[in-house]
DNA sequence: GCTTGATCCTGTAGTGGCTACAGGATTTAT
DNA sequence: ATAAATCCTGTAGCCACTACAGGATCAAGC
């Protein structure tokens, strides 16, 4: 059993963030030592491992959540698992296209905007009616 | 001189949101009628409009705001234009990047979660050691 | 035993950029 | 006269943390 400082290093989850799971009822509430300090296992350190996870590959906390509910819970429902996956993979690769379409549209309203004209014609442009 | 939520149609930005703008001081105060009602011109809606714009190209408030007050300020700056355009650019193209990294890892999880396996394989890798 | 510094605790507030009320006043249309 | 729309101020909620304040405890060195 180890204390929260060494829980976060093992995880890569902060400090403060995984009193903050505790708090929202993410992971359940770790052992506490004679002294009031949280003690966490192995099992623990796995679960906010998993969590830093899904959280890396942009899942919401609530997905991520989840999704370690489902891998908690004996039967690990691969539909279930993959049906969220592919959501987030949707909604991943609508922001894609959203930003590739920013990238376009940045790119056409700064085309004219390098060298240093009084009037600049990306303003110019923004102001438009 | 319009009412607030004729400002808010003509601009498409959101009634409470104009008023949330005024108190950050993005937009400045606009004229009152008698009954204290916002009354606004012309030019009010244009800056609701080109911020409106800059929201929706994904600059930040902050940088919006920038752009404005560039936009009204006489001389109207191209290079500072452009080196805020730029880097947002750059923000824009980093997160694209991150999402197709995202999308792949995403892909790779999902990839042997179809059938309806008893020990889900994406659940598996994430709980990796 | 004493000091120093690291670590831990609880609780609260701030971030960005809105959005959604509550509770009331006024205006407009019927 | 009444109903519905619009407006006002002020506050709280959203997401997922992050950053304190103010204190308690612990480990290591002297």
């Amino acid at each position: 059993m180890i204390a929260i400082g060494e829980a976060a290093r093992q995880s890569g989850v902060g400090i403060e963030t995984i009193r903050y799971y505790e708090r929202e009822g993410i992971v359940p509430r770790p052992a506490r030592a004679a002294n009031n300090r949280r003690l966490y296992s192995a099992q623990d350190v796995g679960r906010l491992r998993f969590l830093k996870r899904c959280r890396d590959l942009g899942f919401s906390l609530g997905d991520a959540k989840a999704l370690l509910d489902l891998s908690e819970g004996g039967a690990a429902d691969c539909a279930e698992v993959s049906a969220l996956a592919k959501g987030h993979m949707d909604s991943v690769r609508r922001k894609i296209a959203e930003l590739q379409r920013l990238e376009a549209a940045l790119g056409e309203l700064t085309a004219n905007c390098a060298e240093g004209s009084v009037d600049c014609p990306m303003l110019g442009r923004l102001r438009m009616a």
